[in-house]
DNA sequence: GGAATTACGTCAGTACTGTTGACGTAATTT
DNA sequence: AAATTACGTCAACAGTACTGACGTAATTCC
């Protein structure tokens, strides 16, 4: 009984190879990075009772102020209850607050408070000092290349969504004038 | 009712930036990239009714024939629990089979069938499509650079177990007469 | 040889995140 | 005025993770 089911496959010995050009390396490498990538700041969330959505949800407010809720669920792809229930934690433990659109009074817009904003970065410290770190003895053009494989794993439709962030690394700031 | 709450902080209408020194850029991006990563096999996985950890525990299989119970709870960092029912479906879908150890014969050794390696290789074969397609006009340099990084972002002490995978890029095969 | 430990399976209970579908309301558009 | 849109919410459910506990067979330790 405890040997094989009996109608049983048998057991194959070898590894899967590279075999049909199968890039496994990386494959197994992605996975790991994005494991031990998303384990910092999951135990500081675990201390607020909060889990890795509301992180997100933390994150895009912070990076987007002003976003509205189908904007915010475009960027997660998730549904309308998966984010329902993140937010309003989110919103009653003051870390996010609704402010009624402007333009279109139906629209919520979402905006950190300076407790949520403090969490956002707090959440993003370890991730960021980890980047820094794989990055430790690479120049401009490996991190240009990095950035460039990332931004090409993305789905092509959906690459809009990451250049929506105002650019602040170059002198433009805010104001229009 | 609709505006704000009662006490609630107060709106911040700036964008979090790269103050403090955080890299959101590749935080950002790191998030983007793995979840469209995720995507084209969880579709394949609906198919069977299976989910992500069903994928994983399929892949590793195929990776370390042989691998443990506890092995493999080791490298996905998961609890017996969850491991449990997922690797019991893939047993009684005939895509694992488990046979006991040699040395000791408490352990269960892992295994893949012929079903089981065959849909391995069709969750990857879409992630590597999508791995080359990002690298298109990448050379080795910048290969190495992203394989370089993506390590580099593994916690130290589990790096170990990216290297478990018998080389097999060289000619340096089985067999070691 | 007997006791402790190990490897594994399993049961119970729980939490988080995700899903679909449906319904209601207020605001905007047609 | 009617249709549509943006949002909130309710119900029901699924997948994956957790902790803690218990049992069994095999191995190791003394």
């Amino acid at each position: 009984m405890t040997e094989r089911s009996p109608a049983a496959g048998k057991p194959i010995r070898t590894a899967i190879t590279d075999e049909d050009g199968i890039d496994f390396a990386i494959i197994e490498l992605f996975f790991f990075a994005y494991r031990d990538f998303t384990s910092d700041p999951d135990q500081i969330l675990a201390d607020y009772g909060f889990g890795r959505a509301h992180h997100r949800v933390l994150h895009f407010v912070n990076r987007r102020p002003g976003l509205t809720v189908a904007e915010l669920l475009d960027v997660l792809k998730i549904t309308k209850q998966s984010l329902a229930r993140v937010l309003k934690q989110l919103i009653d433990t003051d870390h996010i607050v609704q402010v009624q659109g402007l333009r279109d009074r139906r629209q919520r817009e979402l905006y950190p408070t300076a407790k949520g904003r403090a969490l956002a970065l707090a959440l993003a410290r370890p991730q960021s000092r980890r980047i820094r770190a794989a990055l430790e003895d690479s120049g401009t053009a490996e991190r240009a290349s990095i950035e460039r494989f990332l931004e090409a794993m993305v789905n092509p439709e959906l690459r809009a969504q990451i250049d929506i962030v105002p650019a602040q690394t170059s002198g433009k700031k805010n104001g229009d004038h």
